[in-house]
RNA sequence: GGACCGGUAGCUCAGCUGGAUAGAGCACAAACCUUCUAAGUUUGGGGUCAUUGGUUCGAAUCCAAUCCGGUUCACCA
């Protein structure tokens, strides 16, 4: 347990001795005391004076007596100003803290507690390759399953493939028209790529030709219709739900080229899953449930066969489940998907890690869901992230404005690269090292830029500035992992061998600091989880590295005024070390052990 | 038009269950490597927390209105 909740604990406790009045621990508001006054943490009082009657001062002074008599293995000293209660942590407090912990590599990670959860993500079209906004997704995703393992949740890693549609008949019919049988391979192309191309190849030739058709003065709806190559490709969708063996077998070698690109994306950035779903086999479920929902009158049906579902007393609209000619639309599918992952995981919660745009989504999903009583209803938790912006606004496929997820990757190992080179610390390295340290370096700062921001919020990323590698970003972190270990290793001292601390020592302010820091660790994870935010680590774990560094910068380590001294900065620098890796694990980013 | 999200330093972002003088990083100006990794540390300048009103001991935080930006409300997925 966190001190600061033990504060908590303890000061509702001495509210009811004192006045007898019963104080759940979270009504009491707990801060950091801030660095211009005495003391480590800070009760604020204001929330209790009106219903005891007391003034602020006499109730700082009653409290504080109390509290600092009744716990003095805790605490020191007590201050009062206007209506803040400031409580010293003694010393030995944290001298036993990091005594305990320094050995301890699963610090922070709670035990297994047997709830299952599933988390959903990635999820991308086979039409065209990954971009920024996909890597937002799967880091997010990757990095939510890693905090709920460490907080002792069983977890599920999910994808769905969107493998058909429109979309994927589209690359199908300009590689039709212009491919002349040309593949990856023949062409040296990633996979993802090389149908990507035709993608686009196809739209500049519906382009074209709706130009042309306008030309000849038709409208503009009229010529988007008639357009050749878009009833070429409606086609091959009907004659793909048909089954048409050519048709099939075309659909399966795009695919199977978008797959092998996909994969070796996937194993770069380092997302996996645990089982992937393809639209193609999902695309029909969800079907009987509707009827289910017609027996139990949650759907209701038109004159022309069409099924719905009226949310409008839920503050929504309606929404249709089936169309007239009997096929379900995405909705329904999401339904029946929800259901056989529910029948399949048994998960207490899944997490669906989609973009915003996809709110009201996803709150129609549960709505229905609950009102059909399915029990993976309660469990539906939608992870909305904010969209990937550039400086000029939205990123467009189509005018060419994306960010291709494999060169940005690329980019960023070759700045590792260059810098790396530049600082020349690593010159022994074998080639094979140099490779690995170049990847953790370059991911982690493109992990670590797109995953310390809240995900509700939408963020802007600039093509023209590259990702820094100074200040709030993942090298740094790294770089402060590599010193500590740098300096354990000159210190001499294998991880788990360090002396014990028998004396009593006064604490430097730096060597406090750090200590507080380390303590909140297991609830910053705890609270990651909670608000499934990994930017809460993100932010924790620099704050850290930053108070590291400042301690280190201070105080000499290896050469410490005592043995005494030595033995606990040199733990103190362990369990940094440590706290650092775990944390940074969650968010998916390696950490070097030289740099 | 309805619903939802956002607007904090030149830029990118924290802080939002109301609490002490609103914080980081980048950028800018300067200082610090013969001793543990300078991808570092320290110092400085930089703010009408979109606007207006309200709630109260106290508002960036809560409420209302307004302005600006975004998303969504498809027989697309």
């Amino acid at each position: 347990m966190s001190v600061a909740f033990k504060i908590k604990e303890v000061t509702a406790a001495a509210i009811h001795q004192l006045y007898g009045i019963d104080l759940q621990p979270n009504d009491v508001l707990v801060n950091a005391t801030k660095p211009e006054f005495e003391g480590d943490y800070t009760v604020v009082l204001f929330a209790f004076i009106k219903q005891l009657k007391k003034s602020p001062d006499a109730l700082g002074q009653e409290l504080g007596s109390y509290i600092v008599a009744q716990h003095p293995e805790l605490f020191t000293a007590y201050n009062v100003i206007k209506g803040f209660l400031n409580l010293t942590i003694g010393d030995a407090y944290w001298l036993s803290f990091i005594q305990t912990q320094f050995t301890n590599e699963h610090f922070g990670e709670a035990a297994f507690n047997g709830t299952k959860v599933m988390v959903e993500y990635s999820s991308p079209n086979t039409n065209k390759p990954l971009h920024l906004g996909h890597l937002r997704n799967n880091f997010l995703g990757r990095s939510i399953a890693e905090i709920l393992k460490a907080n002792g949740n069983e977890v599920a890693k999910t994808c769905i493939v969107n493998d058909r549609g429109i979309h994927i008949c589209k690359s199908m019919i300009a590689w039709q028209m212009f491919g002349n049988g040309a593949t990856p391979e023949s062409t040296h192309t990633k996979g993802d790529h090389f149908v990507g191309d035709y993608y686009v190849k196809f739209n500049d030739e519906y382009k074209r030709q709706v130009e042309e058709l306008k030309a000849q003065g038709k409208l503009d709806e009229e010529a988007e219709k008639s357009a050749p190559i878009m009833k070429a490709t409606q086609q091959m969708l009907l004659d793909w739900e048909a089954g048409k063996p050519e048709v099939m077998e075309l659909w399966r070698n795009m695919n199977s080229w978008v797959y092998a690109g996909f994969d070796s994306t996937y194993k770069r950035i380092g997302s996996d899953f645990d089982k992937t779903y393809y639209e193609s086999n999902t695309y029909l479920l969800g079907k009987d449930l509707v009827e289910t929902g017609l027996e139990k009158g949650v759907f209701y049906q038109k004159a022309d066969g069409s099924v719905w579902i009226d949310l409008t007393s839920d503050g929504l609209d309606e929404k249709l489940v089936r169309r007239k000619d009997g096929t379900s639309v995405y909705i329904t599918q999401d339904i029946g998907l929800a259901e056989q992952k529910q029948k399949e995981f048994n998960a207490k919660q899944s997490i669906y890690v989609v973009g915003d745009e996809q709110n009201y989504h996803f709150k129609v999903l549960k709505l229905i869901c609950q009102k059909l009583g399915l029990p993976s209803a309660d469990g539906i938790y939608h992870l909305s992230y904010g969209m990937v912006e550039l400086p000029t606004g939205k990123m467009k496929s189509r005018e060419g404005t994306v960010v291709d997820a494999d060169d940005l990757v690329e980019e960023m190992v070759n700045i590792a690269r260059q810098k790396t080179e530049e600082l020349g610390k690593v010159k022994d390295f074998t080639a094979e090292e140099l490779e690995e340290l170049y990847d953790t370096i370059g991911l982690g700062a493109l992990k670590f830029f797109l995953l310390r921001v809240d995900p509700k919020k939408k963020m802007v990323f600039n093509p023209e500035e590259s990702i820094d590698f100074h200040g709030f970003t993942g090298p740094f972190i790294q770089y402060t992992h590599a010193r500590i270990k740098s300096i354990l290793r000159k210190s001499g001292v294998g991880s788990l061998e360090l002396g014990v601390i028998t004396e009593a020592q006064t604490l430097f302010p730096l060597e406090k600091e750090l200590s507080i820091h380390l303590e909140m660790f297991p609830s910053v994870l705890q609270d990651a989880a909670d608000e499934h935010d990994p930017s809460k680590v993100a932010i924790y774990i620099f704050n850290l590295a930053k108070t590291f560094n400042s301690f280190y910068t201070e105080h000499s380590i290896g050469n410490a005024e005592n043995e005494e001294k030595k033995t606990l900065r040199l733990q103190l620098s362990q369990l940094t070390a440590q706290v650092i890796k775990t944390g940074m694990n969650v968010l998916g980013i390696r950490v070097p052990e030289r740099m």
